[in-house]
RNA sequence: CGGGAUAUAGCCUAGUGGCUAAGGCGCCUGCUUUGGGAGCAGGAAAUCGCAGGUUCGAGUCCUGCUAUCCCGACCA
C-alpha cells in the first residue's frame, strides 16, 4: 500500500472524548471515527487488523473442526419469545418494528437463532456433534457505551455454538474451544489469563472468561499467588461456611427505637455496635418473585452469585411498593423475623456463626437486637453471596487472592439444554428417543481484542502492534523525496518485500523526515524500513524495531532476508 | 437509571452583555527547506448544538430540549 493513497489522516492532537490510550491512538493514527455514542466507522487501517484477527479465529476454530455460517442481525421476535429471552433481557437489547408492525430486534446474541436453525436440520444422534461459528456485528444498547472500542454498542463478535449429544461430549467441546481461544489469544501476542466466570443473562452452569491483562480493564479478576486458581471477581468463591448455630449466651430479642436510621452505617454508629454484629436484609424480585436476601453488615450482596444460587433468569431491587409490602414498613427496616408478608429467605454463610446480631424490625424506625440464626430466623436458601477480595484466601488452597485489572475479550460457556428445550432442537438416539441437544456456547470480541493489544503494546509515541496483528508489518520511508535514488531504492524495496508476501507500506508522500518518522511510530509498524542518502551511499538502509528501538544498518541485499525471518519469529508463539 | 461536566471551523482551544468571533493544528497556493510533526507570504473554511426567552444589543444571562464525555449503578 502506497501511504499517499492511503485512506486515513494523523492527527497531534486527542479529541476530548478519547479518554484510554487504545481509543486515544486509533483516533489520532486515523484507524476509527465516532458515529455515534458507542458506534464506530472503521477506517481501513483498522479494518486490516480485525481482518489479521478473524483470520487467526478462523485458522484455529477450523482447525477444532468448527464450521463457519452467518446469520442474520434482525431477529424476529417470535424466537426470543420462545426461548422466553423477550420478556426479561431488558432495555440492552434494540427492538424495532417492521411495517407490518411485527416485533424485532438487533441481535445481541445469536442463542435462538442459531438453535432455531439448528433444530430444522437435526434429526439424529449421527448427525452430531457440529460446532458452528460466525464473525458478525451484534448490538448491544448499552446504558453506558465507554471507552471506544472497548465497550461499544455495535460491535463486532466471533459468536460460537456447540450441539452435542450429551454432557460429557459436550464438555469435551467446551475443553476444545478453551484451547483454540488460548491459542488464539496467544497468536494475537496478548498476554491474558483465563479465569472462572459467572454466566450472567446466557445462562449456564460453567464459564471461563479470558481477560486480556491490562490497568484500563474494567474487570477485576482475582487470581491465587500460589496455584492456578483465577476468577472474576464477582465470581470468585468465598472461603467461607455455614457454621453451625450457636445455642449459648443468646439474649432476648427485642426492639429498639432506631430513628432515621437507614444504613449499616447510621444504624451502627448509633448504636455503637460493629458492622459485623448486623444482618444486611434486602428485598430483590427474582424471576418477578420477591424474596429477602441476608448478608453480614460489612459485606456487599453479590447479585451474581444470587442470580446464580438460585437459578434465576433476572435479579433485581424490590421496588418501595414491595418492600412496603413484605417487611410492613420502609426501605431500611427490613429484617428476617416478622415480615407482613411470607417470603423466601436466602441468606449467605455470614448470617450465621455469630450470636445475638440486629436486623431490621419490619417496623418504621425500629430495630431488632439480639436476632439469631437458628432460633429466630432460619434461611430456605444458605449460600455464598459475598464479593471475594484480594488479600482473601483462595479457596483451592493455602494461597492468598491477588487482584489485576482485566479486559474480557472472550467467554466460553456451558449451556446444557437452556436453549435447546424450549427451541425444540431435539435428536432421536439410537433407541428412537427424542433428547435435546446439549449446547455451548463461545464467544470473541473482535474490537475489543484489538482495542486491548493496543492497551498493552504502545508508548508515548503510539502503538507498537504485535506483527500477526498489525495492519501492516513493516513500512519503507525514503526520506528525501527528492533524491532520485532513495526514491527509486525504496521502490525496490517495496516491490521486492511484497513481491516475498510481506505486508509492507511504502510512505511515499512529499514529506520531510521527521514527519515522517512520528506517523510510523504512530500507526506503529512492527518495523521501519528507513532509506537515507547517507546510508544508501554506503549500500545500507537502516531497519528500526519498532518494539525496542532498535537501529540496525543492513546492506540492501540483505533487507528481504531480515524482514522476513524477524517477521517470522515475531509471530510465532512460542 | 442517579450524580457531574461539556457543546465555538475537520481537530485542540480563547473569547469581560457591546465594533467585522480570535489563535494553534490540519487543509489550499507560492517560495524556501529535506534524518524526528520545518520557515516565510497569502488563502479557504463558523447558522457559536437546537428552540424559546430576557435585553437597545446574546457565543456570553435564563428556560427547555438534544448530543457527547466522566463517576457510580448496570452489563454474554
Amino acid at each position: 500500500m502506497r501511504i499517499s493513497q492511503l485512506f486515513y489522516q494523523t492527527l497531534k492532537e486527542v479529541p476530548r472524548e478519547a479518554q484510554i490510550p487504545s481509543h486515544q491512538l486509533m483516533f489520532r493514527a486515523g484507524m476509527i471515527q465516532q458515529l455515534a455514542s458507542g458506534i464506530y466507522n472503521y477506517l481501513p487501517l483498522a479494518q486490516k487488523s480485525l481482518q489479521k484477527i478473524e483470520k487467526i479465529i478462523r485458522e484455529e476454530l477450523e482447525k477444532k473442526g468448527c464450521q463457519e455460517v452467518l446469520l442474520p442481525t434482525v431477529q424476529p421476535a417470535e424466537l426470543w419469545e420462545k426461548s422466553g429471552r423477550w420478556g426479561y433481557y431488558g432495555p440492552e437489547l434494540l427492538r424495532l418494528k417492521d411495517r407490518k408492525n411485527g416485533d424485532f430486534c438487533l441481535g445481541p446474541t445469536h442463542e435462538e437463532v442459531i438453535t432455531d436453525m439448528v433444530s430444522k436440520v437435526l434429526k439424529s444422534y449421527k448427525q452430531l456433534p457440529w460446532n458452528l461459528f460466525q464473525i458478525q456485528g451484534k448490538f448491544r444498547d448499552e446504558v453506558r457505551p465507554r471507552f471506544g472500542l472497548m465497550r461499544g454498542r455495535e460491535f463486532i463478535m466471533k459468536d460460537g455454538y456447540s450441539f452435542d449429544v450429551d454432557e460429557e461430549a459436550s464438555k469435551k467441546n467446551y475443553w476444545k474451544m478453551y484451547e483454540a481461544y488460548t491459542a488464539i489469544f496467544k497468536r494475537c501476542g496478548l498476554s491474558f489469563r483465563a479465569v472462572d466466570a459467572a454466566t450472567g443473562n446466557i445462562g449456564g452452569d460453567m464459564s471461563h472468561e479470558f481477560q486480556v491483562l491490562a490497568k484500563s480493564g474494567e474487570d477485576l479478576i482475582l487470581s491465587c499467588d500460589s496455584c492456578d486458581y483465577a476468577a472474576n471477581a464477582e465470581k470468585a468463591v468465598t472461603p467461607r461456611e455455614a457454621s453451625p448455630a450457636i445455642t449459648e449466651g443468646l439474649k432476648k430479642a427485642e426492639d429498639v427505637h432506631t430513628p432515621a436510621c437507614k444504613t449499616i452505617e447510621e444504624i451502627a454508629a448509633f448504636l455503637k455496635r460493629p458492622e459485623e454484629d448486623f444482618i444486611k436484609s434486602i428485598i430483590y424480585m427474582i424471576d418477578e418473585e420477591p424474596v429477602l436476601v441476608l448478608i453480614r453488615g460489612d459485606l456487599d450482596i453479590n447479585e451474581s452469585k444470587l442470580q446464580t444460587l438460585c437459578g434465576a433468569n433476572g435479579v433485581f431491587l424490590a421496588d418501595d411498593a414491595v418492600v412496603l409490602e413484605v417487611s410492613g414498613a420502609g426501605t431500611g427496616f427490613a429484617g428476617p423475623t416478622g415480615l407482613k408478608k411470607k417470603v423466601k429467605i436466602i441468606a449467605d454463610y455470614s448470617v450465621t456463626g455469630r450470636a445475638n446480631m440486629v436486623s431490621g424490625a419490619n417496623k418504621d424506625d425500629y430495630h431488632k437486637v439480639n436476632v439469631n440464626y437458628g432460633r429466630d430466623f432460619e434461611a430456605d436458601i444458605l449460600g455464598d453471596l459475598s464479593f471475594a477480595h484480594a488479600g482473601q484466601g483462595c479457596p483451592k488452597c493455602e494461597g492468598k487472592l491477588e487482584e489485576y485489572r482485566g479486559i474480557e475479550v472472550g467467554q466460553v460457556f456451558y449451556l446444557g439444554t437452556k436453549y435447546s428445550v424450549p427451541m425444540e432442537c431435539n435428536y432421536l438416539d439410537k433407541d428412537g428417543k427424542s433428547h435435546p441437544a446439549v449446547m455451548g456456547c463461545y464467544g470473541i470480541g473482535v474490537g475489543r481484542t484489538m482495542a486491548s493489544a493496543i492497551e498493552q503494546h504502545h508508548d508515548d509515541d503510539g502503538m507498537i502492534w504485535p506483527a500477526a496483528i498489525a495492519p501492516f508489518e513493516a513500512v519503507v520511508l525514503p526520506l528525501q523525496m527528492n533524491k532520485e535514488e532513495v526514491v527509486e531504492a525504496g521502490e525496490k524495496i517495496y516491490a521486492d518485500l511484497k513481491a516475498a508476501g510481506v505486508d509492507i507500506a511504502l510512505d511515499d508522500r512529499e514529506e520531510r523526515a521527521g514527519f515522517k518518522f512520528k506517523d510510523a511510530d504512530l500507526i506503529g509498524y512492527p518495523l521501519q524500513i528507513v532509506i537515507g542518502a547517507r546510508s544508501l551511499e554506503a549500500g545500507e538502509v537502516e531497519l528500526k524495531i519498532r518494539k525496542t528501538g532498535e537501529k540496525k544498518n543492513i546492506p540492501l541485499k540483505d533487507v528481504n532476508s531480515f524482514v522476513s525471518e524477524y517477521l517470522t519469529a515475531e509471530k510465532s508463539v512460542e
